[in-house]
DNA sequence: TTATTTTGAGTAATTAATCACTTACTTTTT
DNA sequence: AAAAAGTAAGTGATTAATTACTCAAAATAA
């Protein structure tokens, strides 16, 4: 991996985020990598490419914090661990987030392959802790931190400590 | 409102819906609508306006739905309300909402003007309730709700009654 | 007729992508 | 070691297509 390509794919990663993947030409992806316009199609072949390579880079990072959830032994452990997500994306992974959560809504990009393994987690979980309804549980959970994440990726709402206590008394965590 | 004029709306929502605002070029509106493209811009002035045009359309409604709400006395009618909203996305409202929660990725285009009455709203019911902290509560049933909203929107669970079901448990509704 | 709506050809700017070409390193050959 | 050959990184001018938007003329309605 180049200088330059990290530079071109940091500034894709930036500007995608912010403003849509859609509404950033190559030419101001280019521009803000500080780097000719043809070596991003050198590089990644087409927009389309830089996209995926970006998605790709934070698959990884993705995958990483995935592991450390199935780990535990306790089940309220695991719960702890895929409820505190949401409350400790930082700096460096917001833009990843960010454009991850904004390209859900732009058609055919929806990629599953992350919420899916998650919600075994989480049902396999509240199994263990005897709740009526594991698998309603699983997904009512997931749609919980994904709202949770909006709001911090969007909103960044400054009561989030006081939203938590609550969440996790809910759960007796 | 011209027959021409609703069959570019009707269109343009569609399409910025489906495909997102900036992906969608003013000819493929006036294709999709039957329409010549010039008349998109003799009506609306420009592509954006084009865009608030749909958007207070929206707010027309999302506001006669949030007007239902409030009148309930019953705070637990009121929570009743609000959290059945993601629940009750029929047909024709499916393409404006999901174009709003789209939007609001994009940058400046977040409108906060709908989640504060309700937020408001739901404080005061929980508050109602003797709940030890409506504040959180309520910042935390809107989050839930913009999560069952975009699950709804984006992956239409097939289990999402016993997601209803245990959530309302949750309250005790 | 007069006024309004609608069209379709046109514009300048921007788009993603390609091109021939230079530069800086390695590797291979002598 | 020196020379030659090969390779990958990088540039910037250029392409054809698409973009948002304009406008004079035609169709339609009043």
């Amino acid at each position: 991996m180049t200088e330059k390509q990290e530079k071109i794919l940091e500034a894709a990663l930036k500007l995608f985020a912010e403003k849509g993947y859609a509404a950033v030409s190559t030419n101001k992806v280019a521009r803000a990598a500080g780097v000719s316009e043809g070596l991003i199609f050198r590089h990644f072949t087409n927009k389309e490419g830089l996209l995926e390579a970006i998605k790709q880079q934070g698959m990884e990072k993705a995958q990483s914090l995935l592991g450390s959830m199935v780990m535990r032994e306790d089940p309220k452990d695991v719960l702890r661990g895929i409820l505190a997500f949401p409350f400790n994306i930082d700096k460096e992974e917001y833009h990843y987030w960010r454009l991850m959560y904004a390209l859900k809504w732009q058609a055919e990009k929806y990629d599953h392959s992350m919420s899916h393994p998650m919600r075994k987690i989480a049902a396999d979980a509240f199994k263990a802790l005897g709740y009526a309804d594991p698998d309603a549980e699983a997904e009512l959970i997931l749609i919980i931190i994904d709202g949770l994440a909006t709001a911090e990726l969007l909103r960044r709402p400054q009561n989030m400590e006081a939203v938590r206590h609550t969440l996790f008394s809910k759960y007796e965590l």
